[in-house]
DNA sequence: CAACCGCATTCCATTTGACGGAACGTAGGT
DNA sequence: ACCTACGTTCCGTCAAATGGAATGCGGTTG
C-alpha cells in the first residue's frame, strides 16, 4: 500500500474537494469506519495485522484508531492482541437495529416465512452495490449458507439483492448494472446488463426475484423488495434454501407467500399496494 | 508491561500530549464516534442541531461528520434535513450482535425468563459506569419502562448494573462507587458508598441484585451476573416489572431463577459454578 | 544458540485535514 | 417586511493524522 499519488494534495486542496477523479480521498474519520467495520466482521475477535490488511491502512495508524476506540468503548482488548467490538459499539448497535420500523415489521414476518417454508428467510437492506443481511429466522444453522447477519453479496447475485433492484428508479439501476466487471459468483451468474435486465423484468412482473444459484452454488433463494410510502425500496426479504430441496416447483409455490410477506411489511410502513402486475419504479426522493 | 491500568492514561498522554492537565483532548475520530452515536440514539431521525447540541460539539463539525458518514453509508439524510442510521452501520451493528456469544446464549434463556415469569426480561453489558441494554425479550411493552436495547442506566441505579457490580473486582468497583456525585434517580436511590456496598453484599450472598425503585418509581428489577470462563463480568441479565406486581413476595421466587438463567448462560461460556455462598470476585484480567 | 520471522507497539518529522467563528441562504412564525 | 432558528459554506489557524523506520517480544528454523 505505497499510496501511488504524490501531488495529490495540491489538486485536493486546490477545489477543497474531497474526491479527485474517480479516486477517492479519504480522511482520518474515514479510516476510522473502516477500521470500525472490520473489527466487527464475523469471525471472532480480530488481530491488528489482519485489520490492516483488509483495510489496506498502516499499521501504526490502525494501532492508534483501535487505541482511541478502546478509550472511547467501542473497541476492548481481547486476549492474545486481539480486539472485539466494545460495549458502547453494542450499545449503539442494539438501539440502531431497534430503531428500524421495517426491521420491526420484518422480524415477525420473518419468522413466519420460516415457519411455513422451512427454510431459512432473511431481510436485508441495501449500501452501494451489495445487499447487507440484517437479521435472518432462527437459522438452523442447516448448512452452512453465509446469510447471518451482516453479510454481505453485490445486488446481482442474490434474491434479496435482485428484489432490491427489481424496483429501483432506472438510474440507480443503471449505476449498479452498468458499472464494468460484475463479477459470477458461480457459472449460473449472470453478469451482462441486459441479461440482468430481463431476470429484473420478470422480477418485477411477478413481484419476487428469483436467485437460481447465482451467489453459490447448489443455493437457490427467493425474495420481494420491501418498498416506503414514497415507494422507494428500503430492503428485501426472502427466503434461502439448498437448490434440490427448494426447487423450482416449490419456488412457485413459495414466490407468492414471500412476496405477500413483503407487502405485508411495505404495508406496515405505509405503502401503497402496486397496481395488479404492473410495478411502476418510484421517483427517486430527496437530495438532502 | 502488564502494569497497568492505574496510571496508564497519564502516561500514555502525557507522552502524547493528547490530554493537558484534567481535561481530555478529543481528536476527531473521538468526536466522530459521539456523533455516531446521537445518530442512533432512540427516538427517530435527529436534526443536526439536535446532534450538536448533545455533543457539544460546534455545529459546522457535526455537519462535516455526518457528510462523511453519510458518504460511508453509515449515516442517511432523512426528510427535514435529518439524519439517521445508514445501511453501513446497521450491517455493522447486525454482525456485531450476532458475534456476541454471550448474547448468542442469552436470548433463548431471556424469553425462557420472560414467559416464566411474566416481567420483561433484560440482557445489559458494561460500559464505565453505566449499564447499557443489548436486548430485551420481546418487550409487550405494558408501560414504557425504559429498557429498549440501547438504553443506559447508571451502574448504581439498576438491577442489571448491581448485579455486574456485586460481581466485580473490588478495584473497579471502588473506581464506580467512590466517583463524587452519585446521582440519585428516586428518592429510594442509595448514593452513599458504604449503603451501595452493603446493597452489593447481598447481592453476591443471593446470586442475585434487587433494584428496589432505584431507578425509575414504582419500578423494581432483579438481575444476576454473567461470567466468563475467567470468571470476569461479561453482562447481567434479569427481569424489570411495575412495584406492585413485582412485590417483595415475587422477588423471593424470580430471584433464583433469575440467578439460574445467568448461571446458565455463564456456564456456556465455559464459567466454573461459584463455590456454594461464596462469592470470589475474580482477578481482572487485562493487559495482553 | 543464534539467526530469523511475524507481530504488536513506539517514535517522530512531515503535512494533511479538522476546527469553529463568522457569514450566507432559507424557511417559518409573528 | 422583521425576526428567529436552522442547515450550510467559507476560510485562516493550528492541532491532529500519517506511515516509514526503529524497538521489543515470542515462536520457529537452521
Amino acid at each position: 500500500m505505497e499510496c501511488g499519488w504524490v501531488k495529490l494534495s495540491d489538486m485536493v486542496k486546490a477545489v477543497n474537494t474531497r474526491s479527485v477523479g474517480r479516486e477517492v480521498v479519504k480522511g482520518p474519520v474515514d479510516k476510522a469506519m473502516e477500521v470500525l467495520e472490520a473489527l466487527a466482521r464475523p469471525g471472532g475477535p480480530h488481530r491488528l495485522g489482519e485489520i490492516a490488511r483488509r483495510t489496506g491502512l498502516a499499521k501504526p495508524t490502525v494501532h492508534r484508531h483501535l487505541r482511541t476506540m478502546a478509550e472511547n468503548g467501542f473497541a476492548e482488548p481481547a486476549e492474545g492482541g486481539t480486539y472485539r467490538a466494545g460495549p458502547r459499539l453494542l450499545g449503539l448497535a442494539a438501539a440502531a437495529l431497534n430503531e428500524s420500523r421495517a426491521l420491526e415489521l420484518a422480524r415477525p414476518a420473518l419468522a413466519d416465512l420460516r415457519q411455513r417454508t422451512g427454510h431459512v428467510a432473511v431481510y436485508a437492506v441495501r449500501h452501494a452495490s451489495e445487499a447487507v443481511c440484517l437479521e435472518q429466522s432462527e437459522p438452523a444453522r442447516e448448512y452452512r449458507m453465509d446469510t447471518r447477519p451482516g453479510h454481505r453479496s453485490p445486488l446481482h447475485t442474490c434474491g434479496v439483492g435482485l428484489a432490491m433492484l427489481s424496483a429501483m428508479p432506472p438510474e440507480d439501476v443503471g449505476a449498479v448494472l452498468d458499472a464494468p466487471g460484475l463479477d459470477a459468483h458461480t457459472a449460473h451468474t449472470p453478469t451482462e446488463p441486459a441479461a440482468l435486465r430481463a431476470v429484473l423484468a420478470q422480477a418485477a412482473l411477478r413481484g419476487y426475484a428469483v436467485d437460481d444459484e447465482y451467489d453459490a452454488p447448489d443455493v437457490r433463494s427467493v425474495a420481494a423488495p420491501v418498498l416506503d410510502a414514497e415507494g422507494r425500496v428500503v430492503g428485501a426479504m426472502g427466503i434461502c434454501g439448498l437448490a434440490f430441496t427448494l426447487d423450482p416447483d416449490s419456488v412457485e409455490v413459495f414466490g407468492p407467500m414471500v412476496r405477500a410477506a413483503a407487502r405485508t411489511v411495505s404495508a406496515g410502513l405505509g405503502a401503497q399496494p402496486p397496481a395488479l402486475g404492473v410495478v411502476k419504479p418510484a421517483r427517486r426522493g430527496e437530495g438532502r
